[in-house]
RNA sequence: UGCCCGAUAGUGUAAUGGUAGCACAUGUGACUUUGACUCAUAUGGUCCAGGUUCAAAUCCUGGUCGGGCAACCA
């Protein structure tokens, strides 16, 4: 695949550095934790992180960061890298783990008390933060500061022996309980956890904290340019002081801006809570910005990558809005995607000359702009299920479907007028009958005359029954996080999916599950993945753009 | 009220002291056997105030507004 990846401040950054030759191979990581599915802001990362590598020719390691065992699960774990893949990267051999330097860790631990610049501490978190203070006070020397390296050695000791209880004891660096950066102010770096870890088991029963064991995760690795996020930028500084405590390889800790598009949540906890209190039906529904669920919707991965691309990468907290993304899923669809026809609201046309017993194979094109797509039999008969809305009484000028008396294209087909509607007792259109004109298959009138109209149509007798699953954006509201004082699931789209039964011309139920298609002037979709060949289900990806109907 | 970061059309971005561009969205029109696609065209912008300079979106100072930081999460 390509790199196409835009050029900005962090490009700008490892530019110079390959001109100062203070790096000469570029190399990056994405470090998720396996505690969640990836989603699209994941996908900014990801399309950072590899297609940066891919640029300078470099790599980028896959890396776990499993230092929590009590959040992680190696479900998550196959999840991450299925995404990844399907988004289009690879990161060769490099798939690195935390826990596999959890060793490594703590022999700088071991360093650092030894140098006096570490310490047990037994204060509890309550106690820890009255003596933390707050921004705007500078905090109070930890009692623990006063222990001997040897007090300190034989306390980690028993820490790491398991003889312990979570939570009596943490290893605190010793920095400077001052430090207007709170993440200076003494931070854990070591925590007792009784857990069993995915990948270590019952090994260890300390496990370092994230600010400890990232910087020297990057380290061990010979990261050059270690890319995060935003609220990372205070953690900066301790980044630095434990490499430097360690006298270790330092590499360039970047930040950039989330991805944060709108009627979306990208929060890790709030697709969680979604999941779990059955708002949706899983990781993978399709409405859920996951990449699992937008690959289940029908997005694809050149759709993703590119809204990445056009996003770039700034220190801006932006939001995106959601019809950028949909451009791209369109863009990418439009050119990729083959025709079909599909009936959602479907009354019946009859065409009242035309034989009754027969049947006609037409061959439509799958594609109109490219022929490669080839063509398909699609059966015509005398009665057909169009779309309800594809009929109007007393319709003005502009509307270029039925109304009685008025002409249409039946797509691929013949041109039909109408000549009469029946209604039931409530007004409402139970079917439309009309004329074709047998000189019209394929082509235009012989006369001259203007048909203004195309319309999709289904063959009643050879129509596939289906399940079609619409699908509209998950909230009502652009932000839904922004109102502190509402709980976000109160702005739940409660029409985010409509189920409905519609009519498929028959090609489609030899589809196969995560197959896409346009169906014309309706929208494109593609086949679930619950699909099988006794029972149709398609989602919808997205409607055509929005154009005014009359 | 401590520290850190940021601010360019509605939105996302480019311009690196020298003509403020591009894309998405929106309006209008053309084409069309998809009211799609495509094409043309229009609307619309440098947070504010000073300063430096022949020249400032860009550099400096001060404001304003927004975001982040007080897990034994990452």
């Amino acid at each position: 695949m390509t790199a196409e990846i835009s050029t900005h401040f962090i490009h700008e950054k490892i530019e110079a550095d390959l001109a100062s030759n203070k790096t000469e191979t570029i190399i990056t990581r994405f470090p998720p934790e396996p505690n969640g599915y990836l989603h699209i802001g994941h996908a900014k990362a990801i399309h950072l992180d590899f297609g940066t590598a891919l640029k300078y020719n470099g790599r980028c390691h896959l890396r776990f960061d499993d230092t929590n065992p009590a959040a992680e699960d190696v479900h998550y774990v196959h999840a991450i890298q299925e995404d990844i893949r399907w988004l289009g990267y690879d990161w060769g051999d490099h798939l690195y783990w935390a826990s596999s330097y959890f060793d490594q860790m703590e022999n700088y631990a071991r360093q650092l008390i030894e140098k006096g610049s570490a310490y047990v501490c037994n204060l509890s978190q309550d106690e820890f933060k009255s003596y933390r203070g707050v921004p705007t006070e500078p905090g109070r020397e930890p009692p623990g500061r006063a222990l001997s390296i040897h007090e300190n050695i034989a306390l980690f000791d028993q820490m790491k022996k398991g003889d312990l209880a979570e939570g009596t004891y943490v290893l605190r660096a010793r920095i400077d309980m001052t430090s207007p950066n709170l993440h200076m102010r003494d931070p854990a770096i070591y925590r007792i956890k009784h857990a069993k870890h995915h990948h270590t088991g019952d090994t260890y029963h300390i496990y370092p904290m994230y600010d400890f064991a990232h910087c020297i995760e990057d380290s061990i690795e010979g990261i050059t340019h270690s890319l995060c996020t935003l609220e990372f930028e205070v953690h900066r500084p301790l980044y630095e002081w434990i490499l430097n405590e360690l006298n270790l390889y330092r590499p360039q800790q970047i930040e950039f801006a989330r991805l944060n598009i709108t009627y979306m949540v990208m929060s890790k906890r709030k697709l969680l809570q979604l999941v779990e209190e059955n708002y949706v039906t899983g990781w993978d529904d399709p409405r859920l910005p996951t990449l699992s669920g937008m690959r289940r919707r029908g997005f694809t991965p050149t759709a993703i990558r590119n809204l990445c691309t056009q996003v770039g990468c700034t220190k801006f907290e932006s939001l995106t809005e959601i019809e950028r993304l949909e451009a791209c899923v369109r863009d990418d669809l439009n050119e990729t995607s083959p025709r079909a026809m599909a009936v959602l609201d479907p009354i019946k046309l009859i065409i009242e000359n035309y034989p009754e017993n027969q049947t006609e194979e037409l061959k439509i094109a799958n594609h109109p702009q490219n022929e490669s797509f080839g063509t398909r039999t699609v059966p015509f008969t005398r009665e057909c299920y169009i779309e309800r809305e594809d009929y109007m009484d007393d319709a003005p000028n502009k509307f270029k479907r039925f109304t009685v008396g008025r002409e249409v294209r039946l797509r691929g087909a013949y041109c039909v007028i109408c000549t009469r509607v029946e209604k039931n007792a409530d007004g409402k259109v139970i079917a439309l009958y009309g004329n074709y004109d047998p000189e019209t298959r394929g082509v235009n009138p012989l006369d001259g005359r203007k048909v203004r109209g195309t319309i999709h149509w289904i063959s009643a007798a050879h129509a596939c029954d289906a399940e079609i699953r619409l699908y509209d954006r998950l909230f009502t509201t652009e932000n839904p996080l922004a109102d502190k004082t509402t709980e976000f699931t109160e702005f739940l789209n409660p029409d985010s999916l409509q189920t409905i039964q519609a009519k498929l011309e028959p090609s489609l139920a030899k589809a196969a599950p995560a197959d896409r298609f346009q169906f014309e002037r309706v929208g494109y979709f593609c086949a679930d993945r619950d699909h099988t060949s006794e029972k149709t289900i398609f989602n919808r990806t997205l409607t055509l753009r929005a154009a005014k109907k009359i």
